[in-house]
DNA sequence: AGCAGATGTTGCAATGTGTGGCATGTGGAG
DNA sequence: CTCCACATGCCACACATTGCAACATCTGCT
């Protein structure tokens, strides 16, 4: 920060800089900068076009933002492809009784589940996602059981150990899980490790688990395999994977369930 | 608050802090963004038009309010007396410093607290309740733990002996506690055994506890004596209670702080 | 019902920003 | 030494954003 510099600071350097400012405001002005590093606003176009194109940032008019910043909120998730989770919902409430103790995990699809159960009498829900808690303890005849732990603000969900050790308390009946994505060979795959173990220990605890996963999922990769998926009941889709999909995942165990 | 402003914020940080007001508030005023942000009404309005077009917001006269606008019902509850609420909002805020760990009890005060804190950073917010945990993890610079434990539906917080064991696990610095009524003699009484029991843990527990109690339970009498409620620090209001309730109460110990 | 003040709308001008072409300067390679 | 590649600055012009002013609505209150 003591630059202030006779020097103009290397482009390497300006680049730096350009991401360390980005990471701690969030956004950065071309004009400020260029006013900082005593170069033209042209320069700082042209570092800005130079991390653009290598996907670190995201243009905007007068400067520039963090690349996907503008993380939509939880409420506009729930909305794309809502006929879609809609369906898997109704397919997921076909599975459950009165009376069931039924698991939630976090995320919108299991939400659209959450929706679909309000028909059924004297469940017993277990869940780690906020919303979801919020909404079914409104319900009737619904008991709900919300597993503590640090939330995750972008699930609006409890991760870590305190969850983990919380799920081990429970006799689950019938457990809906999500997941990152579908991969090309019928594994199911999620993004964070705390998120992978979670949804794994379910896999394995409850009576029945299934995954529910739209179709924005299908083929795509995320990194971490999540153990055990194998031993959940089946994967409830709302719309059918392509053919190969289907084979490699049902050889492992879980049957397909396309929601109508 | 935010000064920072030397230069105006980029269009997309606009509509970021929008969404953002817009989720934890519920609605916003053009009028106050416009000075929050230092522009023209009419580019608050572009902005909310802007957004309101892609759906994430629905506009009203003199602001914007969330697309679904979810449950009136905690919002209408927290509504009365929200003048007193927010200044003892304001009171309670004024004990916390950044980067404490804050303890925030269920209900519509203790959500009026919560609102108030948005202001401090780096704070560790544990809670049993579903809307104070939801509204908190989407501020920034804020971790959030949700102490878990069966929902009980009038409160929208967690009770029972996983609550309880939970609150025993952590170090706080200050905890803000709701109760049913402040009695004619200077108790602090409560409606559920369970509350009474969680409040008089956590009275204990905490380096400093406060009670938050808006004027409407001044003179009430419920069935549970909350034990231990003189090792609290203090009791925030929002009106000065009769001055024999303020005696019997700070001869036991609590001292009595009005919000203005 | 009517009034005052706040809010929404529109056209326009001013300012700020994006883009491409071209000139300059620097350093390294031939 | 020249030549070339590269980074940078400058300029002109196109475009986007913003604020202002005038006028149309709406809201809350008496």
């Amino acid at each position: 920060m003591s630059d202030s510099q006779n020097h103009r600071a290397l482009a390497p350097r300006r680049h730096d800089e350009i991401l360390r400012r980005l990471a701690t405001d969030g956004s950065v002005g071309i004009t400020e900068l260029a006013a900082f590093f005593d170069v033209s606003r042209e320069t700082i176009r042209r570092d800005m076009k130079f991390l653009a194109e290598r996907g670190q940032l995201d243009l905007v008019h007068g400067g520039a933002t963090l690349f996907e910043a503008t993380e939509p909120a939880l409420t506009l998730r729930s909305q794309e492809n809502a006929a879609g989770k809609a369906a898997i919902g109704r397919a997921a409430a076909a599975l459950v009784e009165d009376g069931m103790v039924v698991f939630l995990d976090s995320g919108t699809t299991t939400l659209a589940v959450a929706h679909a159960l309000t028909c059924k009498q004297n469940l017993t829900i277990c869940t780690t996602s906020l919303t979801i808690a919020l909404h079914m303890c409104r319900q009737p005849h619904v008991r709900v059981h919300m597993l503590g732990g640090e939330i995750d603000p972008s699930e609006e969900a409890a991760v870590g150990v305190d969850a983990l050790e919380a799920i081990g308390r429970f006799r689950i009946d019938v457990a809906f899980l999500g997941g990152g994505a579908l991969s090309p060979d019928g594994e199911i795959t999620d993004f964070t490790r705390n998120g992978a173990e979670q949804r794994s220990r379910m896999a394995a605890t409850a009576a029945r688990a299934y995954f529910v996963l739209d179709s924005s999922k299908f083929g795509r990769l995320t990194p971490l395999r999540i153990q055990r998926f194998e031993l959940a009941a089946g994967v409830i889709v709302d719309a059918p994977p392509p053919a190969a999909m289907i084979e490699a995942l049902e050889r492992k165990g879980p049957k397909v369930i396309v929601g109508e």
